[in-house]
DNA sequence: ACAATATTGGTAGAATCTGCCAATCATAAT
DNA sequence: ATTATGATTGGCAGATTCTACCAATATTGT
């Protein structure tokens, strides 16, 4: 993938904020005829600068009103530590993002669930479950202030 | 909105991996017919169960390598400190997520921007020129292990 | 200026969406 | 059991949209 120029910036930035905009409606969006306008986004897909789509699910209303930012700690960075830590994530499906941090090589995740309850048993079922952690510590979030899907830019 | 059946958790669930899934497609895939299958669409986008689509764009592709998460404490918590302080988040769009947290009601916040430098900059000039705050904790992420669309459940 | 390359706009046929209608299913009351 | 009620479903036709081509235009490098 080559450079993006101003037309991609506007595609891109159209399409995070409305991911079903018909294509028609994009193009006169970005002052092109549909037939270049979808070429591009098709390559921007191609190129993996358009990840894939996503409907976007309000929390609560899905019936999962919890969010808790958890911390991690390994106790080892071993190889085999971070591989099986990193595995485990990607199969647990309340756990929603995980980033690799900077400073103590912690990681931070954030886990959605419907109630304390079921975030003791996330703890006790998934995490514990999984060997070489050192530490845990949970951060609750009382509400969401800020979502965006626009990158800056 | 009354409650949400199977088939609506399946459409959901469907939407939320491929945003741009065709009605047909979506349709056959929870064993339903194209008609009812758009009317439930409908519904959902209606009831706000689903608020929207996206473009899922790659931070690195798009130009935007660098996360960093923000922890934020305003030094009063009056009613005009907070409204200044989320007001003045809604408005930033470095600042991809923010969340009121519990604990020391502190902020957390997801930033993205394209390189240490302008981190510095998005410090000096958007964050500082709030007023309340009364300490900043900036945590840089190495990078994302999982990031996903879809809710546990 | 020229050639080579990339990008654009238009078009027709296929696929899709939309707003209706009648048919079906589930529930509850008699 | 039967009937009535309401909700949900499936099908259909016109309008919209997508897709894969083409020639025309713009851009780039020499």
């Amino acid at each position: 993938m080559t450079k993006l120029d101003e037309t991609d910036r506007k595609i891109i930035r159209a399409l995070q904020r409305e991911g079903r905009l018909s294509n028609q409606h994009l193009s006169q969006r970005v002052n092109l005829s549909p037939s270049p306008c979808l070429r591009r986004v098709r390559n921007l897909e191609r190129a993996g600068v358009i990840d894939g789509y996503a409907a976007i699910v309000d929390q609560e209303a899905y019936g999962l009103p919890v969010t808790v930012f958890l911390q991690v700690r390994l106790d080892r960075h071993s190889q085999d530590t971070v591989t099986a830590f990193e595995t485990a994530v990607a199969g647990i499906d309340e756990i929603m993002e995980c980033y690799l941090m900077a400073g103590d090589r912690d990681y931070l995740l954030r886990v959605v669930v419907a109630s304390l309850a079921d975030y003791e048993e996330f703890i006790r079922r998934r995490i514990h479950k999984i060997p070489g952690i050192a530490s845990l510590d949970s951060s609750f979030a009382f509400g969401v202030v800020k979502r965006s899907q626009v990158l800056p830019g």
